[in-house]
DNA sequence: ATCATGGTTAGACAGATGTAGAATAAACTT
DNA sequence: AAGTTTATTCTACATCTGTCTAACCATGAT
């Protein structure tokens, strides 16, 4: 059996790619993550090289459909999953350093919105509710 | 004189000397970083080679005290300046698609406690109230 | 069958990263 | 002054990243 992998930490690029097949939500072709990319003039043999190297990490599952022209990928690592892992890296580490300035940040440059700030204060009150 | 260098993406091993040395809040030794991150077990050498790459990156400024035996680091680049260019980032996107998650799991591994969230609610009310 | 077109693989390569041995230098003991 | 210890620099090297060009392979159009 194909074992299970563990978490990485992705470079930006996968990263990019990643989250691009992550919003589309359902499986996505080469020249799909091409549009959605379309600013980074990437050519495909370097999109396809990413998309390899992340088959090749366990984070995604490549796959020809039958009478397709094109592979379509699909995540087998969700966005949470992820998330959850690089919150317990450096990275979170970083983040958690100041929260209150990343958020700031990130509104600031309309990174999240409203609702999604709305979200968080959601959870805050949650959090400490039960305090 | 020495030119102002553009801001670019640390790699994690420099980002966590970066970090030792913001939360250190003043010029710091390499055997004294060597402390901090004990749990890294890193050669001298290994040490020095990240210093001496953030020294050229413009991250830090390295210097030998007179009559002192060893170099000193000062962060040239504020952790602040640092996150606001990593929220405009890759990163920042990647942070920003699920902020609440992002915070609730910070929270739950106690990467941020109790005054953190409070800052962060104090910061959303703030924000609220200006929408 | 032959060509043109678009997708995919294979290879290649420079530059970045993680890591440390060996050599060197400075300071500390005798 | 010689030997020991500790810090720093040099060098090296494997691996990882970003990015292609060239080669190969279907499929659709002559």
């Amino acid at each position: 059996m194909a074992d299970k992998k563990e978490l990485v930490h992705l470079p930006n690029s996968e990263l990019e790619i990643m989250m691009a097949i992550w919003e589309a939500g359902k499986p996505v072709s080469r020249p799909e993550i091409d549009e959605k990319l379309s600013e980074k003039n990437w050519q495909a043999p370097t999109v396809l090289k990413f998309l390899s190297r992340l088959t090749e990490k366990g984070f995604l599952k490549c796959e020809k459909p039958e009478g397709g022209k094109t592979n379509l990928y699909t995540p087998l690592v969700s966005e949470e999953e992820y998330l959850e892992f690089e919150s317990n890296s450096v990275l979170g580490k970083f983040c958690g350093r100041s929260v209150k300035s990343l958020v700031a940040n990130l509104y600031e440059n309309n990174t999240i919105n409203d609702s999604e700030l709305d979200e968080l204060q959601k959870f805050i009150d949650e959090a400490k509710k039960n305090r």
